[in-house]
RNA sequence: GCCGGUGUGGCGAAAUGGCAGACGCGAUGGACUCAAAAUCCAUUUCCCCCUAAAGGAGUGUCGGUUCGAGUCCGACCACCGGUACCA
């Protein structure tokens, strides 16, 4: 953790700070206050220091690709060097490149205006000072919107490092301060941004490489001693040749994490402010900071704390003189970055959890979150877990093992949450047709991963017949201790109820434990209820074969409606909860039926269908195909050129020629 | 612009390279009812056709791999979301 200045949205009228999303056209979202950008200094966690370790330690996680493809693109690495230019006036300019190989290109420096020596011409230069002024007035939002390059020259020029030529100097809106260096050498020739901004200037555009096609990294041109050499080369030359001006280096998107929040619901930063000692980390004896009670809420001015005597006024942990306490409180996505792991220790009074039971439950084995949730919370918890680890809190590399995102649920286009008031309460379907059905018919609406637009209940008449049905199909069937009669007893209803349950149960087993696709876990039972539906009134061994399949799908039911499951189970006459009993296990010899559908294809084309035994051998297969009366007029008078059964059993492909 | 996602009936969707549309919603017709609700049965991708049988087409478009592609590969189109000049 560090302090260091950054600027910040700031509502002069309010007193106080405001998040990127609260701004909206440089205002206040709420009151419509201008929103002005002020350097304020502020609390950081040095995220950038685990870049490298956050992103190659992507590669090992159970996690679905695109979150991965997004934390890659906002960790942001890329590899390049830095060179440093002598002003004529004697200081340097520092600036970071991934194409140090145009060198011979530049014919500009571009730097952001808030670059030190760009402030610091300013101080002697109004019109420099002016254009400066001009950007920082903008927004963020009209930053974005807008993407005209504007630039100022400055008086200033720096010497080229090879050829000795002086290069102008100029302040540009498209130099960002806070990547890189807030320098960049203009290279009109071979970068867009450049070229636009060098055309606008009517500076010149010198070719320094060329490429025989888009994926070749080209040849040096007009460069030096370095003309004709490989792009890739040449880099690794001038940065030789440069000597201490230049290194390789690595940069980063990410930025350190900004944590200090002006509110008074958050986390305290548990520092002290002393005259004499500076900034001071409270005693662990006195942690934790406690939010005080007696604080004015305004609504508006800087943070309440500040009004609190008793939190304000405290000792130096240092020197013990009377000092101010920290008034900044914590963002709580720190709070969110680490609370899984209050969870394996809650009563702990002294330590926030204890490593021995981190070392026995992490990583957590499957973390569900929305996918909103993709680059902050996501990247913010790797990289605590990460940290506490280098303290010795924790063992393991990654808090997370395997990671599903729900899609997030939208309401006319946009995403349904609290804070835009676009809920909708479900009080009221849960008392007409109860939560297991409100349940059921969300988990069978969509798999989970995937956004879902809700349009409204309608299609919650179908969970509710679904549970109805069962519920009769249960108080209809007079509850038995009758064991299951053996399989060649049975008739082939029942036989074919049996397959159906124990192939469902293999199934929905899969979907559940493997695959993670709740939807079909739904349709399963449904297809489960409509066969049980079908089992004749009279058939021979119907009470113990209905008693046998009931008591497996109230426990197969059980995840997806656990409170109907519940009073059914205890309707089946059976012991305990539902949620307590065994999961059912699938009885093998109702895994396959004694006879199966084959279908038969020509040329890839569905022609018949024949019912062959299970038993039957490939030969059997090939044969039965080949004699198949639907298929036969697409085989007369055809060569046949080759016979493929795939394994399964279930398909024959009759590939013919002529 | 870049990044990500999604394209399958009237709608939500299923199909783990092997019968496209399971399951459900809605709709239509019927049974039950004095009537309604509830429940049950039937039909419900398109073309041809008699509401039959048998065909044909069909998973955004165009191509490829394969005995076989909604699924794999390549190019493109459309829509949705995110992001913003990243040197």
């Amino acid at each position: 953790m560090f302090r260091a200045m950054r600027t910040v949205n700031w509502c002069e009228v309010l007193g106080t700070v405001l998040a990127n999303e609260q701004v909206v056209d440089g205002k206040d979202e709420r009151t419509g206050h201008p929103v002005t950008q002020k350097p304020l200094e502020q609390y950081f966690f040095k995220t950038t220091k685990y870049a490298d370790e956050l992103l190659d330690c992507l590669d090992g996680l159970d996690w679905p690709e695109n979150v991965k493809t997004m934390q890659r693109h906002w960790i942001g690495r890329s590899e390049g060097a830095r060179a440093r230019f002598a002003l004529t006036s004697g200081e340097e300019i520092e600036v970071f490149t991934t194409r140090l190989d145009t060198l011979f290109g530049v014919t500009f420096m571009a730097l952001s205006t808030e670059h030190p020596v760009i402030e610091k011409a300013a101080e002697s230069d109004l019109a420099l000072k002016a254009f400066c002024d001009q950007v920082a007035s903008l927004s963020r939002e009209e930053r974005l919107t807008s993407d005209e390059k504007l630039g100022h020259r400055t008086a200033l020029s720096v010497l080229h490092p090879f050829t000795g030529e002086q290069v102008p100097v100029f302040a540009a809106n498209y130099v960002l301060m806070d990547y890189g260096t807030g320098a960049v050498m203009g290279v009109p020739a071979h970068d867009e941004r450049d070229h636009e901004f060098a055309k606008k200037y009517g500076l010149a555009i010198p070719q320094v490489i060329e490429s025989e096609s888009e994926w070749d990294l080209g040849t040096l041109v007009n460069s030096g001693e370095f003309t004709g050499m490989k792009s890739e080369d040449a880099a690794t030359a001038m940065v030789a040749k440069l000597g201490d001006r230049a290194a390789k280096t690595t940069t980063y998107k990410l930025k350190d994490w900004g944590l200090s929040r002006q509110r008074y619901w958050g986390t305290p930063i548990p520092t002290v402010h002393c005259e004499a000692c500076g900034v001071v980390p409270e005693k662990a004896e006195n942690l934790p900071v406690r939010l005080p009670e007696d604080v004015a809420f305004t609504g508006v001015g800087p943070s309440p704390l500040l009004t609190s005597r008793s939190f304000l006024d405290t000792k130096c942990p240092s020197c013990g003189r009377p000092a101010r306490r920290e008034t900044d409180t914590m963002d709580t996505f720190v709070d969110s970055s680490w609370y899984w792991l209050r969870y394996l220790d809650p009563k702990n009074s002294s330590l926030p959890f204890a490593k021995v039971e981190s070392d026995a439950w992490m990583p957590v084995d499957l973390y569900v979150g929305g996918i909103e949730h993709a680059t902050m919370h996501l990247i913010y918890a790797r990289f605590f877990y990460k940290v506490l680890r280098d303290l010795g809190l924790a063992s393991g590399p990654e808090p997370f093992q395997k990671l599903i995102c729900q899609g997030m649920v939208l309401k006319d286009g946009s995403k349904m949450s609290k804070s835009k008031g676009n809920i909708v309460d479900p009080d009221e379907v849960i008392s007409r047709y109860g939560a297991d059905a409100l349940r059921l018919f969300m988990i069978f609406a969509a798999p989970i991963e995937k956004e879902i637009d809700w349009t409204g209940f309608e299609g919650i008449e179908g969970a509710s017949r679904f549970l109805k049905r069962i519920t009769r199909m249960v108080e209809d069937h007079a509850v038995t201790n009758q064991p299951l009669p053996a399989k060649d007893q049975l008739s082939a209803e029942e036989k074919a109820l049996l397959i159906k349950l124990n192939q469902t149960l293999a199934r929905l087993t899969d979907d559940l434990e493997r695959r993670y696709q709740f939807n079909t876990v739904v349709s399963g039972l449904m297809e489960l209820s409509n066969a049980l539906g079908d089992l004749p009134a009279d058939a021979p061994h119907r009470g113990a074969v209905l008693q046998h399949a009931l008591d497996a799908f109230v426990r197969l039911m059980s995840p997806v409606a656990p409170h109907l499951a519940e009073q059914l189970w205890s309707q089946l006459g059976r012991p305990g909860l539902c949620m307590q009993a065994a999961w059912p296990e699938t009885d093998a010899q109702y895994l396959e039926a004694d006879e199966v559908l084959v279908v038969v294809q020509v040329n890839g084309k569905v022609r018949g269908r024949l019912t062959l035994p299970a038993s039957a051998t490939e030969d059997q297969r090939r044969a039965a195909a080949l004699a198949c009366t639907e298929a036969q007029p697409h085989l007369a008078g055809k060569e046949i050129v080759k016979v493929v059964l795939p394994p399964g059993g279930k398909l024959v492909s009759i590939v013919v020629k002529g």
